[in-house]
DNA sequence: ACCTGAACACCGTTCAAGT
DNA sequence: ACCTGAACACCGTTCAAGT
């Protein structure tokens, strides 16, 4: 263990490829999706403007890298969130929708990253599979609706690409203001309300 | 008409500022939203890289009238619709919403720069107007649904929130693909059950 | 009044050179 | 192997100068 923080603090200080990430996702949500240039997020990882590309290829790349990260991050949170209320499938329903538009909210610039059109061009296998757990992680939650009973019969992930459409219009127009610049009170409310609508339509 | 044309058409090429919005969504269509730089736009409209300082104050005022071009377009394709369907509300409903998702479609990246921070930033009184305008409309046909007894009674404005949030989901996760790169008819697909689910759980 | 051309600070990318 | 510094083409913005 000593040995490998030797070696990965080694030349100049090592770990730059983790590090120039964790400084595009910082600089994201401290100044926002146009601030993010690769010569300022070399700058606060303390390297030349150039040193970048010796772990990836172009900008987008570290764009997709931080879009990746954001898609893990969203993964974590929605299969903590399945844990926590495994055994009521319709509270399941909800915190999950919650969870979804609240990263949103809380990471807005990332979001628009993550659903921006790199993953059209940069097409990184790994960012790929990244968001594609992401929507398996719905479709299970419908999936454990229907075995319920909440949910109506049919193919799963045809209903889960309607509870995604709903959860990501949310994020989009919340994290955007659209829907007043409301207290968390007033976020909440918006989200239960709009869940409410769309799990009656999808009831058994 | 004749002097007015005489004099639009005078010093150099006149009507300047229409040129440069019209070059900017053509720019937006071809070649996506990263192309779109002020010096491109000025060279397409054949001026110098300084001159749309004449009409913007500056690059984000440009993007700012583009999407204002945005949402007049799909406003008025949205009273059209609403217009034509102007008997059968449930017909209306579904045709609004399509609307929505074809425009997101059609025009990708006008539709992210219209959903894009500029909205915060710029502020343009005429920005927000024609935006607010989509939604008055979107909250007109949700009436209309309610009058007709198909949609339940209520806060129309918070109706019409949840089935904005559902057609803005639909339309941004399928401009970039999500739904697969499907077919005309794959999309319309898509759209209606998504909309069929809402409805059903919005009935009155 | 409206537009140009030079200038400035910034950007993404490349590459020879250093350790 | 990994990083630097100079160089290049581009960008947004400003401003003195032209018609």
């Amino acid at each position: 263990m000593e040995k490998q923080t030797q070696k990965t603090k080694s030349y100049h200080h090592g770990r730059l490829r983790e590090t120039l990430i964790e400084a595009g996702v910082a600089m994201l949500e401290e100044e926002g999706i146009h601030a993010l240039s690769l010569r300022k997020v070399a700058k606060r990882a303390k390297v030349s403007h150039a040193a970048p590309y010796r772990h990836f290829e172009d900008k987008v790349a570290l764009l997709s890298a931080v879009a990746e990260a954001g898609f893990r991050h969203l993964a974590q949170a929605m299969e903590q969130t399945m844990a926590d209320a495994e055994q009521d499938p319709h509270v399941q329903m909800f915190e999950i929708g919650r969870c979804y538009v609240m990263f949103g909210i809380a990471h807005p610039a990332q979001l628009t990253l993550m659903f921006s059109d790199l993953l059209k061009v940069g097409t990184s296998e790994s960012l790929l599979s990244a968001a594609s757990r992401t929507f398996e992680l719905l479709t299970q939650s419908v999936e454990n609706g229907q075995q319920a009973g909440l949910i109506r019969e049919g193919d799963s992930a045809e209903i889960a690409r309607t509870v995604w459409a709903m959860e990501h219009g949310l994020a989009m127009l919340m994290k955007e203001g659209f829907f007043g610049e409301g207290s968390d009170q007033g976020m909440n409310h918006s989200i239960t309300v709009a869940l409410e609508h769309l799990l009656a339509g999808l009831a058994a």
